[in-house]
DNA sequence: CCCAACTCCTGGGCGC
DNA sequence: TGCGCCCAGGAGTTGG
């Protein structure tokens, strides 16, 4: 599932390729969720952002296009126009140079809005999204007290997007694993605070060198595969040994989420 | 405000 | 081999 890693790796490939760029034609699925796809028809691409999991395109008309991925998003270009037969085709844009954008989406948990330029109250997600990773005014403290702020387990509160925006089920397990933190901890102090901050930093940033992470549906705009699926310590590894400790991982669903962690390490 | 439950979707894995 | 069941999951929505 697209998370942070995956789809600064798809933000980075789009940049050239969008910028200064116009839209000639628009066409979408008619689910609401793809529809907002046509209202950018003659706009230019100025610029090409991401805060969390969201893309953000903005437009030379003081709009922007915000584009979830979703579960089983992409992004990708083709020579001419759309595929209007592929079967999960759910918006394209047809842009200048003869060339066309696709969002392919087979699950349809992708959604896509158009907004005025930075006015994201209408996707309430991101205006509350919390800081960045790397966020220089995301300190040990502030990530503390944004956790202690709710009683929920540790994992649920990553998933929330609160703490630190662009954490997936992937990435919070992997932290969590890194960190030695039990998952369904409600509580944690600030030196386990800090170190989960530390991990949640270290796994993106090692998801972004290696191109995000491929299990089976991710592609970046190139149509390329990650490689981080194959440095994941925890995420999918259930019955498998702990590499720190030999213990064999645990599974467990947590609010609806499979979970995956080490009894003996992860405190 | 917080939180839990429910919803959306369908490819693929599995049991038989 | 084929059929049918059910899981995976981010975030929007709803209701307490």
């Amino acid at each position: 599932m697209p998370e942070l890693p995956e789809v600064e790796t798809i933000r980075r490939q789009l940049r050239p390729r969008l910028l200064g760029r116009s839209v000639l034609e628009a066409g979408s699925h008619p689910s609401s969720k793809f529809t907002p796809a046509r209202a950018i028809t003659g706009a230019r691409f100025s610029e090409v952002g991401r805060r969390g999991k969201y893309l953000l395109l903005g437009l030379d008309d003081d709009r922007e296009l915000v584009v979830h991925l979703g579960m089983t998003g992409r992004v990708q270009f083709r020579p001419g126009a759309p595929d209007d037969i592929h079967p999960h085709l759910r918006a394209w844009w047809q842009l200048d140079g003869d060339e066309t954008m696709e969002f392919i989406d087979a699950r349809r948990f992708g959604r896509l809005r158009v907004v005025p330029a930075g006015d994201y109250r209408t996707i309430p997600t991101l205006a509350t999204a919390g800081p960045e990773p790397w966020d220089p005014d995301l300190t040990d403290e502030r990530f503390w007290n944004s956790l202690r702020a709710s009683r929920r387990t540790i994992k649920t509160q990553l998933l929330s997007q609160r703490p630190v925006a662009g954490v997936g089920n992937i990435y919070a397990d992997e932290a969590l694993w890194l960190a030695e933190i039990n998952p369904v901890r409600r509580s944690i102090g600030l030196d386990r605070a800090g170190r989960l901050l530390d991990a949640v930093r270290t796994v993106m940033g090692q998801g972004i060198e290696m191109g995000g992470t491929t299990l089976r549906d991710y592609r970046d705009a190139d149509g390329g595969s990650g490689e981080n699926q194959h440095g994941l310590a925890a995420y999918g590894r259930a019955g498998q040994p702990c590499l720190r400790c030999g213990e064999l991982l645990r599974s467990r669903v947590i609010d609806a989420r499979s979970t995956v962690w080490c009894v003996a390490c992860q405190r």
